[in-house]
DNA sequence: AACAATATCTTTTTT
DNA sequence: AGATATTGTT
């Protein structure tokens, strides 16, 4: 097939809108498209047609929000150019200026091998400093001043220019944390000394480092990036949009920039994202195309219709209307539930119900939450089922204690001056060196303004732990040397092995430390898999060494991972879901103070995200949606009773199947409550089983015995396992053999048993 | 310094 | 409920 006729060919696929959108190449443009419009399609059409207009692929810059979704429109768009596509700059702003930073790292100041902290390592060291200024933790909430530092640098306000800032300064005094700017400052040298950059640095140093442009720095990457396309631009941050605003204006630029995005489902504003940004691109650039791309190829009409309903109840927003042209189909569900716990038994069973009766697939479904702290009953109700399924985000992999203690020591062996992966790993394994040791480094650190690294290797201010610390320095020094001579897996292995750390995880037999291994094994697998994999990114020399590899996971997102068996559930936050698209989709806990959350109500902006974040959730769906609702559940331990949410009553009754609801005494009705709406299919356990009362006798608990078979009057059956406690507290646990879990803990005290066989 | 017991906080969403 | 921080005990 020539270059022609494929050319024509994807053309040909594409509706007026679309096309105009991906041949219009040159200026500025602004594409707004609705869920299900075929968004990636025209970004991805878009970068082929420039690459076969003859654009030099590296030209091309694409800022994506997730590494997966730069992966992906880079497979797509190596379908119709080749392998050309390999060398177009795609990813995540904050992985492409990590790249630009280490290239050019000398020019700031800063290491090519730096490291980056992420939210965790930035909080502990900021509840450091509050604690050498002898502040009140209580008042200085170490989050919360993240939290803050995050934002003043997000709109490029310096420490010093904070200093500046009246009416900040005041905010502080009247908050009580006249302090905030000295630990600001602290914190950032502290960074700056350690040669680590946090999640905002990368875009903070990034920008600075344009606007200073040392040796022409700017030039060099304005006249690199002719073409720069940015996706879900309605959730970029105004420091973001300033450094796209850097590459793209100079005297004679075309100002080749196209945005894509749509600001009813801007979702991320909590973060500092503004639809601010999408206004003010119109003002920047007068000139700039629009096109509005309304058209939705993802759902049915009433899924559109509802959504639409939805979002009109918002007073902020951009005027447009998705409408689809695939009419009918099935009306939404909505599901009533006494509890947290029957809300996601009634998911697992309809789950169960269609996957009989309409033959669906696992991977067919979805399950969409508004807190990730929500999966754990819905995941148990699931695995009662035998539903495969996966959970996405919440306490990712590379959270995990065990990963987070083994990449401190990587981190260590490639930068020393890390301070957090250093006091990370100081005294794990034990090896005796205790806080006051700690602390005195660190204060003669400070003293000194050197680092901790540095400060350990005075052995006169050690006092007893000396040689403990002589001994973890060599340590370290050892695994420096593997890890600049060895590769990434090599370095990592005797890193392992010479840390102690692979040993004492090895030492401990319990069912989660075998559980702890594995992961580390895993990380380790990882490792390997990295050197193997071909489209890794390599170090400034083009190899695999321990740094680069560090600098590959230090981005990586929850929705980056390879998914290889296919066929399960995905259960993820209606966050995490924003791209994504599924046959079936259930939307649980549609309750008030849960979605829309308690911390949004009371202002109408943050109410606002909220209804747009359902908006997102709605359009996720392609054929059936299911709305869930529990009247009482567990929410810090304690049970609460919500009322449905708000955005219930937002979608009109011709889109919702009354039959369903109505048997199921309705979000806003009164009624006998029916606990199941779906009919169960074929024999299926419940937790319940028939015993005659006629023919129970109750056993005196005293004599009940570890082996004994006994009968429960409403468990049935079941042999006991073994009893804790003594006397009146003994609680024996005891499997039934005809319910669904069998494992049961029972206060004998309280419960009514027979003995059956002692 | 190490470990166990107790208190406190968290949950909004994430690069 | 569960994780984490703090305090107390050996």
């Amino acid at each position: 097939m020539s270059e022609l006729t494929a050319k024509v060919d994807y053309l040909a696929d594409l509706n007026q809108a679309q096309r105009d959108a991906v041949t219009c190449t040159d200026g500025p443009i602004m594409v707004i498209a609705g869920p299900g419009s075929g968004k990636t399609r025209v970004l991805t059409y878009r970068i082929s047609y420039l690459i076969e207009q003859g654009v030099p692929p590296w030209q091309i810059l694409a800022l994506t929000f997730t590494n997966k979704a730069a992966k992906e429109m880079r497979e797509r768009i190596e379908k119709v150019v080749g392998s050309r596509a390999k060398y177009i700059w795609a990813g995540t702003y904050h992985s492409i200026f990590a790249k630009i930073l280490r290239i050019e790292a000398a020019k700031i100041g800063y290491p090519p091998n730096f490291t980056i902290y992420d939210t965790d390592d930035t909080k502990s060291l900021i509840g450091d400093i509050i604690s050498e200024l002898s502040l009140d933790k209580q008042v200085y909430n170490a989050g919360q001043i993240r939290a803050r530092i995050s934002s003043a640098k997000s709109n490029l306000i310096s420490p010093k220019a904070y200093l500046q800032q009246e009416e900040l300064m005041n905010q502080d005094k009247l908050n009580r944390i006249p302090y905030f700017q000295t630990i600001y400052e602290r914190y950032v040298n502290r960074c700056q000394k350690a040669g680590a950059m946090d999640f905002d640095d990368l875009l903070y140093q990034m920008y600075i480092m344009l606007y200073r442009n040392p040796e022409n720095v700017k030039e060099k990457y304005q006249s690199q990036f002719r073409y720069i396309l940015v996706d879900e631009f309605q959730d970029t941050n105004y420091l973001q949009y300033a450094i796209v605003k850097q590459l793209i204006e100079y005297p004679g630029s075309n100002k080749n920039i196209c945005i894509v995005g749509d600001d009813a489902q801007s979702i991320y504003a909590f973060r500092g994202a503004t639809i601010r940004n999408i206004f003010d691109f119109e003002s920047d650039y007068p000139q700039h195309r629009k096109f509005k791309l309304e058209q939705n190829y993802r759902s049915t009409e009433h899924i559109v219709s509802a959504a639409n309903q939805v979002i009109q109840n918002n007073r902020n927003q951009i005027e447009k209307t998705l409408w689809t042209d695939e009419s009918g189909g099935n009306k939404i569900r909505i599901i009533k539930a006494v509890s947290d716990q029957e809300e996601g038994k009634r998911v697992a069973d309809s789950i169960v119900e269609w996957k009989n009766r309409a033959g669906l697939a696992n991977h067919q479904f979805a399950i969409l939450y508004r807190t990730n702290a929500q999966s754990r009953i819905v995941e148990e109700q699931l695995r009662r089922n035998n539903i495969p399924y996966k959970v996405f985000g919440g306490l990712s992999f590379y959270q995990r204690k065990e990963i987070k203690d083994f990449i401190a020591y990587l981190r260590l062996a490639t930068n020393p001056r890390d301070e957090e992966a250093l006091k990370r790993v100081i005294n794990y394994p034990r090896r005796g060196i205790g806080e006051s040791t700690i602390q005195k480094a660190l204060e003669y650190a400070n003293e000194h303004q050197i680092t901790l690294w540095e400060a350990l290797h005075h052995p006169e201010l050690l006092g007893r732990s000396a040689s403990a610390v002589k001994h973890f320095l060599a340590v370290i020094q050892s695994c420096m040397e593997q890890a600049s001579t060895q590769n990434a897996y090599a370095a990592a292995l005797y890193i392992g092995k010479a840390s102690g750390l692979l040993d004492a995880l090895k030492a401990d037999r319990t069912q989660d430390g075998i559980s702890r291994l594995d992961n580390v094994n895993a990380l380790l697998d990882g490792i390997q898999e990295y050197l193997e994999n071909d489209e890794a990114v390599e170090n400034e020399t083009g190899e695999r060494d321990l740094s680069a590899y560090l600098q590959t996971i230090s981005l990586l997102t929850d929705q980056d991972e390879e998914i290889k068996n296919h066929d399960f559930v995905t259960l993820m936050s209606v966050h995490a879901a924003k791209g994504l698209e599924f046959h079936t989709v259930f939307i649980v806990g549609m309750e008030e103070n849960l979605f829309p959350s308690y911390m949004s109500m009371a202002d109408p902006d943050q109410l606002e995200e909220e209804r747009r974040l359902f908006y997102v959730a709605i359009t996720r769906a392609k054929r059936q949606l299911i709305l869930t609702y529990a009247t009482m559940r567990y929410q810090y331990g304690k049970p609460r009773f919500n009322d449905p949410s708000r955005f219930l009553e937002e979608i009109d009754q011709r889109h919702i199947d009354t039959a369903v609801t109505l048997r199921n005494a309705g979000p806003f009705a009164d009624g006998p409550r029916i606990l199941s709406t779906i009919p169960k299919l074929g024999a299926k356990k419940e937790n319940k089983v028939e015993v005659d009362p006629a023919q129970f006798k109750v056993s005196p608990s005293e004599e009940i015995e570890v082996g004994m078979e006994v009968l429960h009057i409403k468990f049935g059956p079941g042999k006991v396992l073994h009893i804790d406690g003594a006397r009146d507290n003994r609680v024996a646990t005891i499997e039934f053999h005809n319910i669904d879990d069998p494992q049961r803990r029972i206060m004998l005290k309280f419960s009514k048993l027979q003995i059956i066989k002692r």
